[in-house]
DNA sequence: AAGATATATCGGCTTTTTCCGATATTCCAA
DNA sequence: TTGGAATATCGGAAAAAGCCGATATATCTT
């Protein structure tokens, strides 16, 4: 748990606003909704509703993956993202005890 | 209350550093001590505690101060700088709310 | 008033981040 | 097996961050 990678990947409102919308993906991507949500968000549809390039929202996904906020499955063509919960419980806590 | 700026403070080695030491004046900077630490430790100490320039250390302390994780109080010709540990609290919230 | 001390600010060089377009890879479907 | 669709990776230009030395400002002392 590299706490300078999360921040880092944390300072960047485009990536705390994926993370925002991948909090509640029912709400925030309808469209994908015949699918499933189990194993995240594809790429696509991230890209799609966040007007940056289909390369940038890729890195940008992938960083979140290194700093363990979100995390990937493949599936066919797609990959799906989510969150990792766990990996935010854990920075909350350890915001109020250890740093 | 700037989530990107907070974050952005928080992503530098040296910062979270100074906030650790932040967190425990008396044991970290004991030469302090007469002084007392209600207002925080002055600039010069974290200073040389750090090994970067003073210059550094005090772009550094102004950078935690606007994001909020830090206070000043000028008192004579030495600035004291504290941790606001309302703000961790809050940011701690935050992430395990909102984020 | 003049020097000493503590901190802040400025200019600049280097490294990293931001974001893009182009291209490569992977998988599916006809 | 060929074309298309989804994603990943690469190369690069521009902006920001990391740090520094030099200098400015503020305050205290004498």
């Amino acid at each position: 748990m590299d706490q300078v990678e999360i921040f880092k990947a944390l300072s960047n409102k485009a990536r705390l606003q994926i993370l925002h919308w991948l909090k509640d993906p029912e709400y925030h991507f309808p469209e994908q909704k015949e699918n499933g949500f189990e194993h995240g968000v594809c790429v696509g549809q991230i890209h799609q509703k966040s007007g940056l390039t289909q390369s940038t929202v890729s890195e940008y996904l992938t960083s979140l993956q290194r700093a363990g906020l979100v995390t990937s499955t493949r599936a066919g063509q797609w990959t799906y993202y989510k969150r990792n919960e766990e990996a935010f419980a854990a920075l909350s806590e350890l915001i109020q005890k250890e740093i």
